[in-house]
DNA sequence: GTCCGACCTCAAGTTACTTGAGGTTCAAGG
DNA sequence: CCTTGAACCTCAAGTAACTTGAGGTCGGAC
């Protein structure tokens, strides 16, 4: 059992962000203390992360949602299987996207080091492309 | 030299959003045709393409306009590439927290097919975290 | 007991686009 | 030549996902 704060801390996210969900129905209404502080525990961690999560790989809210509510009515698996899926091969090509940028991104550097430091010149932005 | 839909189409990127950045400043104001309509060449492509690379990456626009400004300036170099630094160390970053999802989808994948859907019953989201 | 940091609510602001309305322009086919 | 549908134009308003601010309460260390 720990505090909004905590679990902000612990999920990588800023508390508004952890109200704002409560909100919006994607977090269960927190049960409170007496002075109306939030409490939470492992599960609601454990949500949360997978929100985040989610997010991250630019997963709609509304679409976060409605595959947790998946989740809690005890629907078929499938459904949810296709969506893991479908996400774990958009991880992939960001994978290989970000690998390519970093690649460029070091020969870009690399041409910078070699024809610009040492001037102090400008380099080409474009050049990277 | 090609139009607005062109040069969006080939950046990936939406008509609107060029428009957009044009207003913002982020794109400089491109050339017309006597018809009014906008007309562009490789090097708007380029620039374009960046801004886009850039912001896959979450670089605030105002951040990506300060940086292409930086370019123009021809000022010196030691700053563009200590910001390409810091990406190139985002990106490896991403690609590991990336690379990290994508198993544990994978193993919870794994489960849900082995335990969950011959009886088509519900899987546990969670498990994934 | 008092003080500071963490909590509360509610409203308004921000970023980065997207969508819509209402109207020209271009180019391919009849 | 004419027309017709896709692509272009401007300007205003809408949207998603937060963030920030104002104004106030709570908790626990000194």
């Amino acid at each position: 059992m720990f505090t909004i704060g905590v679990l902000a801390r612990k999920a990588q996210c800023s508390v508004p962000t952890v109200r704002y969900y409560e909100a919006q129905g994607l977090m269960p209404p927190a049960e409170r203390r007496e002075s109306g502080h939030r409490v939470y525990g492992r599960a609601d961690l454990a949500r949360l992360v997978m929100i985040r999560r989610l997010r991250d790989l630019d997963v709609p809210l509304e679409r976060v949602k409605s595959l947790l509510a998946l989740e809690a009515n005890g629907k078929p698996c499938a459904e949810t299987l296709a969506f893991f899926q479908e996400q774990r091969d958009a991880i992939r090509q960001r994978i290989e996207a970000l690998k390519d940028l970093d690649l460029t991104l070091s020969l870009h550097m690399a041409n910078c080091q070699a024809g610009c430091l040492p001037a102090n010149g400008p380099c080409d932005l474009y050049s990277a492309i």
